[in-house]
DNA sequence: TCTGGGGTCCTAGGACCC
DNA sequence: TCTGGGGTCCTAGGACCC
């Protein structure tokens, strides 16, 4: 998602100068190719997926909720402007949805997963290697490239996403991907910019550095920048022209990263072929608090059977499993939170291996008497399904006695994912009173044939 | 009443080996 | 000048990201 900007840097001077094209000077590299990096980053991108089947709310203030509608996780323009701030709770805004003045949808990840597939797949098109880096973001290859052509790919990445799909993006180019992150920031930020800016000069890197508090530097997070302002190091560009091997000393490898590509040194490349999961979460708070240790079961098989899933996606098999639950650290109760694994003794994807260890590690940390609010498993410590390595010693699987586990996993899975149907283990429970709150849902309109939008 | 979910990386420190 | 356990593996915890 888009980071949120501080409003009160002084923007117009910035918006102006980063706006004029200045024709850079142009070398001819013979030699090695510097690198270069575009970050195209969608604009309020759940907020726009909601607005782009729904036209009749294009000059309305909208809003995404986080799952179970808990708190803004998305904002468009409009709604920016009301003041709705990013991450308040939902119940917070009611005042402003009953005027009308707001509207609000619950997360509709199906729609954003598939607008995301498409934004990707056109931006392959447009670049020889692209870092899918997280649902509206992605990082493409743009070395060799003049700064014509690269005002030009900018633009051109810009007009196709918003003539082919109806989102908008900006777009930053640097030569390190952390430049390249604030490039982009200033391309949201500065209209003037033309939704576009190339941060390859170093006196333009230095004037935005220069207006950029050091919190707004990808990697610098709220404690950091505390620790950073104690030192003296309030802006980007004080960071920048820190001496890298005391900033590792202070902090760590990583911070001193930091201050390399903020000199316009690549650290961090293009990482363009995605690395296997190393760790699989399924969590969701309650849309209703369980008290009942079998719903708290049910739920948690629930969160196994939806992990497991993923790992056979991913084509892993994993050996440990940590069940964590909790009550509300905003309720007036105490505050009770714990956590168990488990492991299996031969890695597995099997979802009846892991309902297995699950009612040892409930029982070790269920405490009567909670009002919990959420709960999740863990799967870590990943094999690759092809290359497991069989135990001389450790009995095949008691959950799987005839061994045919994979190919009804798969069948499982084939259902599942049929569209005609679902099936599932008696363990995860029927009536799931402890279901997450969707009440603000909007269509499928890009991936159910039942709910196509319609045009009249 | 009502406050998200899913990831990664790094370091410190303990256990253990020689 | 003064000065000598080194190295690996694992886990927990803390920081960050979107």
């Amino acid at each position: 998602m888009a980071v949120e900007h501080h409003s009160a840097v002084a923007g117009t001077a910035l918006g102006m100068t980063l706006s004029q094209q200045q024709p850079a000077r142009q070398t001819v590299a013979a030699t090695a190719v510097v690198p270069a990096f575009a970050l195209v980053d969608c604009n309020n991108f759940y907020a726009s997926c909601e607005k782009l089947f729904r036209p009749d709310l294009a000059n309305k203030a909208v809003v995404v909720l986080s799952n179970n509608d808990g708190c803004v996780v998305a904002r468009c323009p409009l709604a920016k402007q009301l003041g709705v701030r990013m991450g308040i709770p939902a119940f917070q805004l009611r005042p402003l949805l009953q005027t009308g003045a707001v509207v609000a949808f619950s997360s509709n990840y199906a729609l954003y997963a598939d607008m995301s597939a498409r934004v990707m797949q056109t931006l392959a098109e447009l670049a020889p290697a692209v870092e899918v880096y997280s649902i509206d973001e992605a990082f493409l290859d743009v070395s060799g490239l003049s700064a014509a052509d690269r005002a030009q790919l900018g633009q051109q990445i810009r007009q196709r996403i918003r003539q082919w799909l109806g989102i908008s993006v900006c777009v930053g180019i640097a030569p390190s991907k952390t430049l390249a992150k604030l490039a982009n920031a200033a391309a949201k930020h500065y209209p003037a910019t033309g939704g576009v800016v190339d941060l390859t000069d170093p006196v333009r890197q230095r004037k935005l550095l220069a207006l950029t508090p050091v919190g707004e530097v990808w990697g610098i997070g709220n404690k950091l920048s505390q620790r950073l302002q104690t030192l003296q190091i309030n802006t980007a560009l004080q960071l920048a022209t820190a001496d890298a091997g005391w900033i590792r000393q202070q902090f760590s490898v990583v911070e001193q990263r930091i201050v390399q590509e903020l000199n316009g040194q690549s650290c961090l490349r293009l990482e363009d072929l995605p690395q296997p999961k190393q760790q699989i979460i399924s969590s969701r708070s309650f849309g209703t608090v369980i008290c009942d240790r079998q719903q708290m079961s049910e739920a948690l098989c629930e969160y196994i059977s939806r992990a497991c899933q993923k790992l056979r996606q991913e084509q892993q098999q994993a050996c440990q499993l940590t069940v964590f639950l909790r009550t509300s650290p905003f309720a007036r109760q105490p505050y009770y939170a714990d956590s168990r694994s488990g492991r299996l003794a031969l890695p597995s994807s099997d979802t009846r291996d892991f309902f297995q260890l699950l009612p040892a590690l409930l029982a070790a940390i269920w405490r009567d008497g909670h009002r919990y609010n959420k709960a999740g498993v863990m799967l870590t410590d990943f094999y690759p399904a092809m290359q497991v390595q069989p135990d001389l010693f450790a009995s095949a699987s008691s959950a799987d006695p005839t061994g045919r586990g994979p190919q009804l996993m798969q069948v499982l899975d084939l259902i599942n994912h049929s569209g005609h149907g679902k099936i599932w283990f008696a363990g995860q429970g029927i009536r799931q009173c402890w279901q997450m709150k969707r009440q603000s849902l909007s269509p499928a309109y890009t991936t159910n044939w039942q709910q196509l939008a319609w045009v009249r």
